[in-house]
DNA sequence: TTCTTATTTAACGTTATGGTTATTTAACTT
DNA sequence: AAGTTAAATAACCATAACGTTAAATAAGAA
């Protein structure tokens, strides 16, 4: 079994897979009910499913002759929780970006006597 | 862009790849010095910092000829907001869910012995 | 120019991924 | 027992991913 994260990410990083947790998002579903929305054949469905449940995204139970499959948000937790040690570089590059157009606007005042007047939008 | 968060997440999905941003964490860095902790050839870092260019996860400048790499934290915010909306699953789980999850079980045991018994074969 | 260092690209092989159709398994229905 | 429905597996194909070594490119140093 690879790395944990490594297959969470991995599951993720098929617009398919995403598509069917977030229905399971709204509630659990058969296979036949998840396939519906797919131009797909069942059986490419079914091995994005077993995909995701190796990755513990979901689970799978069993009634009568349907298998109902769950979202498990575990995995996602722990992605969030690698992917939040960078937060600080999504926020910093902000707070830089603000101290930088700061800058710019007190050089704008200290300028406005010499300048045409030609301004700096902020975007 | 949902084409933008597949290449994200297929990123992510190499222990060397995000070994290299956990690298770029510290600081920008020129391919060798990237390469220098793996037992990988260089071919191969080159080709995994393209994917992260790619993914725009990182960016890379000219510097004599060192091509110093720079981490873009963007990508991984969008990430970390595509998972923010499952939080609630994984926040919600020992609340209501599991709850309601658990007096499913239990309704589910006690209609069991409603059953036949006749087993169940498999084959 | 020639040499050295840093990095990328070319060419290649192996394995993984994502899809297909056809078949099989499993459980319910008649 | 035979048929229906749900889902998984088998067999197959095309392409992408990831690694290798060897060669090419780019810039600086001698």
């Amino acid at each position: 079994m690879d790395d944990q994260i490594t297959a969470t990410f991995a599951a993720l990083a098929d617009p398919t897979r995403r598509a069917i947790l977030a229905r399971l998002a709204l509630g659990e579903s058969s296979v036949t009910e998840i396939a519906a929305p797919f131009e797909m054949s069942m059986p490419a469905i079914s091995r994005h499913l077993k995909v995701l449940e190796k990755a513990g995204l979901i689970s799978r139970g069993r009634e009568a002759q349907w298998r109902p499959c769950k979202l498990k948000a575990e995995p996602l937790k722990q992605a969030a929780d690698w992917l939040d040690e960078y937060r600080r570089f999504w926020e910093e590059s902000f707070d830089r970006l603000d101290e930088y157009l700061k800058t710019l606007q007190i050089k704008e005042k200290r300028d406005a006597g010499k300048n045409n007047g030609n301004g700096n939008k902020r975007r």
